[in-house]
This record gives C-alpha cells, sequence and structure tokens, in this order.
DNA sequence: GTGGTCTAGACCACT
DNA sequence: GTGGTCTAGACCACG
C-alpha cells in the first residue's frame, strides 16, 4: 500500500492520511480484515509524529471502518452505511456536485467523473474476488 | 432565496453560506447577473454578524463566483471552470466517492444519487425559461 | 486609440481607464498635444457612466499628464518626472519586483521582462518622429 | 526583521504589510521554513489590532507565500510562479514601467532602477551564506 | 500558545 | 446605502 502525502497541503495531514485509506479500501486495496501498518511504523515511513497517525486512524475507527486492538493492531472491518451517513454524504454530495455546477462544469461532463472515479474503485476492487 | 444555516454545527457559519449560495447558484436560482443581498442585510437576517456574511461574500469573490462592488454590491458572475479548478475539484470527488463505497454503499446506487442532484439542479435551472 | 477595458476584472472601471491612457501615452500613441476623446463620448463608446471617465481623466490631470480645459478638451502634456515621483514610483517598482522574487521568477528573467516592456514603448514612440 | 508602517497612508495596513514581508521574502531576510511572527505579538509590535495582522497573513497564505498551522504558526514556503501569475504580473509591470515613460523618466533610467532593485534582492539573499 | 471563528461597533470611500 | 477597513474582545480547536 503506498500512501501519498502532501506535507505542503493546507489540508492537515491526519485528514489526507484518513482520505487516502478511505480510498484503498474503497479501490480494495484494503479489504475487510486486512491488518493496517502499526501506527508507529507507518509515521516513521513519513517522518510524521505518530500523534498523527494515531488521529487519523481514530478517525476512521469513530466512522466504523477499521478496528483497533492491542493484540491485532488495526484491521480493516465490514460497514453497511447507516441511514445517518446516507443523509451526510449525499448533502456533503449536494454541496460538491452544486459547486462544479456553479463554476460552470456541464453537469453530464461531472456524472462522466463521477462515473469514471468509481469504476476506478469497482475494478480495482472486483480483481480481488475472482 | 431561503438559505438554511445550521448555528450549532461544526461547519463555520461562513462556510455553510459559501456553500448554500453556491448550491442556489448550481440550481439556477442565483444566474449570472443575480443580485445577492447586501452583506448587513443577510447578517441582520440570520441575526449574524456583517463579518460572517462578508467573509462567505469574499470567499465566492476569490473564486469568482461573486463580484464584490461598492457601487452595485455583491452580483453573480459568469464562470468557466480552469484547469486547476478541475483537477482540484476531481481529487475532492475522489475521496468524497471512495467514502461511500467504503462504507459500503454500492456503486450504481452512489451514482444514481449523483445523477439525481445533478438533475435536481438541471430542473429548477430549466424551469425558469419555459 | 484602441483601449481595451475589462467589464468582469476587480480593478475599478476609472482605474484601468487611466492604465490603458498612461500605456497609450507610454507607447507613443498619445504624445504632447493630443487631445483624447471628449468624456461622453469615450463614456458612450464603452457603454460605462461618464463619471467613470471623468474620474479617470481627473486621476491624469492630478498626475500633471493631461490638461483639461472647456475649449480644447483633454490635451496630453509634456511632464518632467520630479523628485516625490520618482521615491513613489521607486517604491512601487521594489514592491512589484519584490513580489517577482518572491513568488519564485529569477531576478534575470524579471529584468528581461521588464526591458521588453521598455522596448517595446521605445519602439513605437520612436516611429512616430523620424 | 523591521517592517515599516505608515498609518497616515492611503495604503490598507494589512496591504503594507503583505507588501513589507514579500519584501523581506524577495531579500532573503525571510527564506523557506522562516517562521513568521505570531499574529498576536506583530500586532502588539505595532500597536494594531491582530485583525489586520490576520488579514495580511491571509493574503499570503493565498498567494502561496507562507503557511499557516495551528501547531506551528505561520511559516514561509517555497513557491514556484505559475503561468496565470507570470501573465498577471506582466501586466501589472506593464503598467507601471508605463506610468515612469509617460511621466518622462527615460527608458533607461528605468531600467537601471529595476536593475539595482533586483540587485538589492541579490545581494542580501546571497550574503547570507558566503 | 497558536491560529480560527464570531460578535460588536466604529469610520471611511464611493455614488 | 453599499462594501471596505480597523478596532476590541470573546471563546474554541488543535497540539
Amino acid at each position: 500500500m503506498i500512501l501519498n502525502l502532501d506535507l505542503a497541503s493546507e489540508v492537515p495531514l491526519y485528514q489526507q492520511l484518513r482520505d487516502r485509506i478511505v480510498e484503498a479500501i474503497a479501490e480494495g486495496v484494503l479489504t475487510e480484515g486486512s491488518p493496517l501498518p502499526p501506527i508507529r511504523a507507518l509515521a516513521a515511513d513519513f517522518g510524521i509524529n505518530f500523534h498523527t497517525v494515531n488521529k487519523a486512524y481514530d478517525l476512521l475507527r469513530q466512522q466504523g471502518l477499521i478496528r483497533l486492538n492491542r493484540k491485532t493492531g488495526a484491521v480493516v472491518t465490514s460497514t453497511v452505511a447507516d441511514s445517518p451517513f446516507r443523509e451526510d454524504w449525499t448533502a456533503r454530495a449536494r454541496t460538491l456536485l452544486a459547486e462544479a455546477v456553479a463554476r460552470g462544469l456541464p453537469a453530464d461532463e461531472v456524472l462522466t467523473t463521477c462515473d469514471s472515479l468509481l469504476a476506478s474503485f469497482r475494478t480495482s476492487h472486483s480483481g480481488d474476488t475472482p
């Protein structure tokens, strides 16, 4: 698993880390039961504070995407999207899509982009379980 | 134009305000040349400080969505999405879509949701001039 | 004389107008004694308020670049840069050049750009009086 | 780092502050990674409100010259001039140079002044690490 | 102890 | 009557 962090970005490191891991899960690179690297190891890899990694893992735990355990470390869990999540997500998607439309992107181009992005997830995912 | 702000939200007020206005533009409720309410008037409507509204308007100005003018007030401008915006937007969309997939939402359902949201923009927009 | 105004720009119209006229003088398109278009005619050309043009002309008058007269209209005057102007200009140049350097432009490239811009003025100017 | 602000100037304080910091970066007084004074400390130094300093810092952040962080405070970042900046800067340089020429400054004197100003940046910069 | 947000209220420039 | 600037002071989030 290769994660790209941008140290110069405006986005907080823990947020980037969470985002990259979420993307890895969506892509199927990480599946249910997959172990995540130990916090300290990952922190050492990036040369960042382990508290930062800890915070990212904690965010993922709160969202039910991983389980933290002293023995097993952090492992990916399977989740079902509950209703509150759907509502929240749809509201955020609404804002993001609105931004694209307001900035002049044609709706069909936006939808095509979404489709491509989703396809990139599906492809990598389906490849794992033939 | 009715804008919903959540005073108890984690999201800063000025951010919410910006988001609601972006959505209004996407919906076609606000079109090129549409005047936005004066800063102080809008602040009074919501019972918030005019500096907060000012910050939201300033964000919109930075993104080229509105123009601020002492004479004419704030008016919506037409914009064309430039290349940096497209890249940035796609990256953000990627993260958002990944979150949905990682949380267990089927890709086709996600795409349907996006389509519906985009359609809701199109509908309101085209509905203005039958 | 063709002046390009950007109605969508952040820069005030009267400022743009002043800038374009200053550039025309530097280029030699307008020389000492050249008449400027009547305020109302210029305003009509651009479809802007004549007060805006008036303000631009007034700025130019304050800086000694033109003379306003009921009979002759606005005519370009020859000026010699006085000491206060030199100081003020140098300070502004310092800030502008600093911005280029701070943003990573190499000093020699910046100087070359300045040279090219100045050459473009010289060329047009010298062509008028062979 | 000594910054000169003119409280009586037409130029907004936050703008002056931004300009002085940009100059300090160009001079090499501030280099990549250099910490800027905390907003409130700088405000106290000048006897101005911290919101004013905040606005100056925010401008610098928007232009990619500094990074703001709750942990590390404000630090100078290295930037590469992108194409839009180059165009914008050249347009502004054109106007500024035109003003000098229109006011009667000989082109070669103008160029010499630019050269001197740029040299003053280079000198201070290279002089730090002999 | 840092920057970020929000409130409150002043005066100014422009028109 | 508009947005723009500046001051003053509060509380919060982050680390």
